[in-house]
DNA sequence: TTTGTAAATGATAATCATTATCAATAAGTA
DNA sequence: TACTTATTGATAATGATTATCATTTACAAA
């Protein structure tokens, strides 16, 4: 999915198209990276020169809600963001670069059900990411 | 795992028993819930009036730093912890009253034997939670 | 095209969590 | 009991996030 396509899914959930998602929203779909706010703020900066921190705030608020981003939690922290174009899978981050590669989970499905039947919970969501480092930085 | 062999963990390892971190070690150590640094100050202190918030801080760090406590990701946050005592276990989190449940993940080694290989990436660390409502919440 | 309206913006201030600093205190060993 | 040094709590500093608000701008309707 390209940045033209996630700007049009914001105007079809009835949100306005600008210049300032517009950068914003180039940034972060084209990443390999998990980007944090101020990240994304850099970056997009460099594309549109007046945008605002907190215009970036709302925007990633956004596209979370739409679920064209997913929140991305590293072992000391919180607040990271990546595309989630490749539907929904599970992420691989390198500890080392920060490249993100993605995986399938048919597996964690059939887990998910095996442990709602023991602790008797209905589960809702899960959460499932592996850490380590990427082929390039193993080498090195 | 009791508080004191907690302490007796932290001593074994060259650091001092005090008040404060009693007050700490009691109360994440016997928590079922996920806690905040400020929600353990704001327990602890019923123990120990004269502590200090700072000094929660620092004594999670070193609980962590023992594995005697693991970090709890939210999905809107981090900064969240809770007793480690059961061995390597993966958390299921309720998302009404946040009562915290542990599950084996055996079927996790095999999953990330799988994506090390098709990736090319070394896992060194992995991070699998759930979240739904638990048996009582559900009832509701 | 032009215009009207409400959504969206950026600047600023306010809030909240976390980290750094430092003199005073207390643990634990000799 | 005394001494050394880790630990403490208070305070200040920092950094991230959220709230406020007057101004601007997207875009639908005329």
């Amino acid at each position: 999915m390209s940045a033209n396509a996630w700007l049009a899914q914001l105007h079809e959930n009835g949100y306005r198209i600008t210049k300032a998602r517009g950068a914003v929203v180039e940034t972060v779909e084209k990443s390999t990276h998990a980007l944090t706010p101020v990240e994304v703020y850099d970056i997009a900066r460099k594309k549109y020169r007046a945008l605002g921190l907190v215009t970036v705030y709302r925007t990633l608020e956004k596209l979370e809600e739409l679920h064209l981003i997913q929140r991305v939690h590293q072992p000391m922290g919180c607040q990271a963001f990546i595309s989630a174009g490749h539907g929904h899978q599970h992420l691989l981050l390198c500890k080392n670069c920060g490249q993100v590669a993605f995986f399938e989970g048919d597996d964690v499905d059939a887990l998910t059900k095996v442990v709602a039947k023991k602790t008797g919970y209905l589960i809702t969501e899960h959460w499932f990411q592996l850490f380590g480092l990427c082929a390039k930085c193993r080498a090195k």
